[in-house]
RNA sequence: GGGCGUUUAACUCAGUUGGUCAGAGUGCCUCCCUUACAAGGAGGAAGUCGGGAGUUCGAAUCUCUCAACGCCCA
């Protein structure tokens, strides 16, 4: 033993940063490029470079450290590549208004200028979340660390365009996108969050040229109708066939439009008439391109109205043009009426406001292509999803698949390696290097999408495109610990990547985490507020607690109902677990325990018993693990260990320690410590502080540090069913005396005496342990019978066909007694009927199997013995 | 509108190929500061497994249907 005492209560606060150094300081996170060894490799889902961690990051980042932490006991070459993202959007965000904020027109700096302040503004908010990873216990190898617009990364994201752009692949286009009026940029479907809104419907009145009558047509958004280059309606709409090809007078705007047919208009929206904006709508759009209308962009890049409107409308807001239009509307007596209406808006997920259709020069990758090996691959189960619902999610996304616009008209980010010619810009230039004349060129101002450079994170963390060993070794990744809600965003893509650059799945298995909410149910966020700090977690509960209470409440495929509350199960285990292992070491033999081995010693059944149950929780850990099934593994480690181990063979074991027999002393002592091992190891990678820290207090000379130390996996053929049984007595006649002694109100300190009538071939084994009953039961006496009279004024109960009988003269409640007996009696009477049933229905006994037609036979007969046996002691009280 | 998921004790959840008297933790009730732990120990109460129908000898589990809630996509 190498220290020791433990200290009376565990203090995470002083030794949590005490053994992440020692692990650092022993280099036990690296990943060996060099070893032969089975290698296991994870890369880290890239946190936002100035993001902060979130309790989503500490369920994520546990579950990935405990795969990590098990596979190097199992004496893996691991490495768990860590890094973060850059953020484009949501950093760039952030760097202009600290700008503005110290008065800096972002406007007028260049992209140098800018850059320089985004890169000091990286450098000082870019480490915290990577140290608050440490805090966390995270064992990454951080030599390895990686951000994606490093140098290395960034020729990977460069070259990866450019074979894309080779292959033809990669397209520009004047199209419709999404676009965000905050950051003045594109933005990808995937980053519209739609949001029901109670909103109106507006039904204008449209003149038809020459006449006085008018179409009335419904719209969300009035004041797009600046834009209008034509209404459309359905060709076989009886309504308004007369008026096709004519012309419609444009409110407000003077514009003639045509009134035009289009099978795509549904009669049954609005008045069946609706106004076509072919520049701001999706729809709109494609109805301008079949009829040939004009596209009029009626907005500038923030959403304020352009010079293509009147000039009374020009630089209004999107909101004050159209209170501007329906006013006005109004005024000429050309608004009908206004309906209430619900319907999804879109929102640009980063800027938070409704996003435009806008019109604009984008990049766009074409999917179709590399989306169609990328099913194949986990509907072939080459990549497996777990839980696999979400295979049918990703099925239906990428059977949809839309071409995907990478640009972003931002600063913070890979700048497109696209160059035109200055005399002649349709001459494009497309390479990682640039042209060799770069004087003669000038290159595209846009930066591409964040997730078209995360997409390659899996090989891109190594040396991409050079093929070096560490790609060699731990790439394919073993597993993708991410969250459902970026399935779309990055798993699906990265599968898509690593596929397309190295035609290698980029991981075996991905596992999707819950999404956590608060006790209400509301889903943790930044805005709300609801989000604990994990910080204050830690130090409350310790970071251990928070890890393994954290892995206990997620349930898998299912949101996690979070409250602070619900940690404290990690939290009094973890003290549960300090204080068994406390009272273990106070009271080992210090000279010659060490030198017993287990092997050697002829042990008694609860010893057996409590090795056979470690074997089995290993062989639960080890199954549950393989299934990615967190919770179920950390609840089988709890309940041994407090179950089984504290409640049931501690107390058995305080009967050996302080006994007489001192070869039966050392034997418990020598099947704790082993036992106490067992558990340290089973648990160190959901705890791994304190457990390095007990382990430190029992380990050998010859031991290693518990994070290196050998996994247990279990072994299959080393079971002890008999101990079992055993034990299972035992408890059943401790328990049953418990119950006795507690519904009659005996007092802690009187001992009863106790009579056991019946027990036939159980002698022998509740001889071996009378003297542990006799101690856990509060006995003065302990007698065996197979003939006795009941004794005067006792109480009884029924153990596997044995009657116990508790004299207690003068403690005795009869009504007490009289209910407890009848109840057992009622629950007996109607599992007996029941069973009576099923064994007289004789399908039942030609159609059901031989083995559980025989255990209701067997349970019929054991019933019925119980019965008679509770309803003789009933009678005899009554 | 399409898809996915959930519904088991007061609460949060397990329940694996249909077959032990349906489990755990928290909370609740009773007793106990017993020399590891009151962040603890012992005992107890508590469930027509969302409703209905079907398949089956047998359904919490499989099928259909209805309902409620949540999420994703359009």
């Amino acid at each position: 033993m190498s220290k020791t005492k433990l200290d009376k209560s565990y203090n995470w606060d002083k030794l949590e940063d005490h053994w992440y150094q020692h692990w650092l300081a022993n280099g036990y996170f690296k990943g060996d490029s060099t070893s032969n060894k089975e290698p296991y490799s994870i890369v880290i889902p890239p946190p936002n470079v100035t993001g902060m961690l979130t309790m989503g990051h500490v369920l994520n980042n546990t579950i990935q450290d405990i795969l990590i932490r098990k596979a190097r006991m199992e004496g893996k070459n691991v490495c768990w590549i860590p890094g973060t993202d850059h953020a484009s959007i949501a950093t760039e965000t952030k760097v202009v208004s600290m700008l503005e904020s110290e008065g800096i027109d972002v406007e007028t700096l260049s992209r140098e200028e800018f850059l320089s302040h985004a890169w000091q503004w990286k450098e000082k908010y870019g480490g915290i979340i990577i140290n608050q990873l440490k805090k966390l216990g995270c064992s990454c190898d951080w030599d390895r660390e990686r951000f994606t617009m490093d140098e290395g990364y960034t020729k990977a994201v460069l070259e990866a365009f450019v074979q894309l752009y080779n292959k033809g692949l990669i397209y520009k286009g004047f199209r419709l996108v999404n676009w965000c009026p905050v950051s003045k940029s594109a933005i990808s479907d995937e980053e519209v969050i739609h949001k029901e809104k109670n909103g109106k419907l507006w039904h204008l009145r449209y003149p038809i040229s020459n006449s006085n009558d008018y179409l009335i047509v419904a719209t969300t958004r009035p004041e797009t109708m600046l834009g209008d280059t034509a209404v459309a309606v359905h060709p076989e709409d009886e309504r308004y066939k007369e008026w096709i090809g004519k012309t419609i007078d444009l409110p407000l705007v003077g514009r003639k439009i045509p009134i035009i047919a289009d099978k795509h208009v549904d009669p049954e929206f609005g008045t069946g008439c609706v106004k076509v904006t072919p520049a701001h709508d999706p729809n709109d759009f494609l109805i301008g391109e079949r009829h040939n209308l004009e596209f009029i962009n009626i907005m500038n890049e923030d959403a304020s109205m352009n010079s293509n409107v009147p000039n009374n409308y020009q630089k209004l807001s999107r909101e004050q043009a159209r209170e501007a239009v329906i006013n006005d509307m109004k005024k000429e007596e050309n608004l009908d009426k206004i309906e209430e209406y619900s319907n999804k808006i879109g929102y640009s997920e980063r800027g938070n406001v409704p996003i435009e259709h806008y019109l604009s020069d984008q990049w766009f990758l074409k999917m179709d292509t590399l989306a169609k090996p990328a099913l194949d691959l986990v509907n072939s189960n080459k990549i497996n999803f777990h839980p696999s619902h979400w295979t049918k999610t990703y099925n239906h996304w990428m059977e949809n698949i839309k071409d995907w616009c990478i640009s972003r008209q931002l600063r913070w980010g890979h700048q497109i390696p696209v160059w035109y010619l200055n005399s002649d810009p349709k001459q494009i230039h497309v390479s990682v290097k640039g042209p060799e004349d770069p004087e003669n060129w000038t290159q595209d101002n846009d930066v591409l999408d964040t997730w078209a450079s995360s997409w390659l994170w899996p090989f891109a963390v190594h040396d991409w495109p050079n093929k070096d060993k560490d790609l060699d070794i731990f790439y394919p990744t073993n597993a993708l610990v991410t969250g459902p809600d970026i399935i779309f965003f990055w798993v699906a893509r990265m599968i898509m990547a690593g596929h397309e650059f190295l035609n290698i799945i980029p991981f075996k298995d991905v596992y999707f985490t819950s999404i956590l909410r608060d006790e209400t149910g509301i889903k943790f966020s930044k805005s709300l507020g609801n989000s604990p700090d994990p910080f204050e977690l830690f130090k409350e509960f310790g970071t251990d607690a928070t890890r393994f209470g954290t892995m206990l409440i997620a349930p898998q495929g299912l949101d996690v109902l979070f409250s602070k509350d619900r940690l404290d199960i990690g939290k009094n285990f973890m003290n549960k677990l300090w204080n068994a292992s406390r009272f273990v070491q106070m009271n080992l033999d210090q000279q010659d325990v060490e030198i017993i081995k287990l092997e050697d010693l002829d042990l008694d059944n609860p010893e057996k018993w409590i090795l056979h149950r470690l074997n089995e929780t290993a062989l639960k850990v080890n199954q549950e693990l393989e299934k990615f099934r967190f919770n179920e593994a950390a609840k089988a480690i709890y309940e041994f260990t407090w179950s089984d181990f504290c409640d049931w063979y501690i107390e058995i074991a305080k009967t050996r320690f302080y006994g007489t027999d001192k070869q039966k002393a050392k034997e418990a002592q020598v099947v704790c410590i082993s036992v106490i091992k067992g558990i340290l190891t089973l648990l160190h990678p959901y705890a791994p502080f304190i457990t390095e820290e007990i382990w430190s207090y029992f380990k050998n000379e010859t031991d290693k540090d518990l994070i290196v130390s050998s996994w247990l996996k279990g072994n299959k053929s080393d079971q002890n069913f008999d101990s079992n049984h055993s034990l299972d007595l035992l408890k059943q006649l401790v328990t049953a005396i418990r119950t006795i002694r507690s519904s009659m109100n005996v007092p802690q300190d009187k001992k009863a005496n106790v009579l056991i009538r019946g027990v036939g071939e159980n002698r022998s084994r509740i001889e071996s342990f009378k003297n542990i009953i006799i101690a856990l039961g509060k006995i003065e006496k302990l007698t065996l019978a197979d003939q006795i009279e009941k004794p005067l004024q006792s109480a009884t109960a029924v153990v596997q066909k044995m009657e116990l009988f508790i004299p207690l003269k003068g403690l005795i409640d009869l009504d007490q007694e009289i209910e407890r007996l009848s109840k057992r009696i009622n629950e007996l009477s109607g599992h007996l009927e029941n069973t009576e049933k099923k064994l007289a229905n004789k399908n039942f006994i030609d159609r059901a199997p031989e083995n559980v037609v025989k255990h209701e036979n067997q349970k019929l007969k054991d019933m019925t013995t119980e019965f008679n046996l509770v309803k003789a002691n009933l009678d005899m009280l009554q």
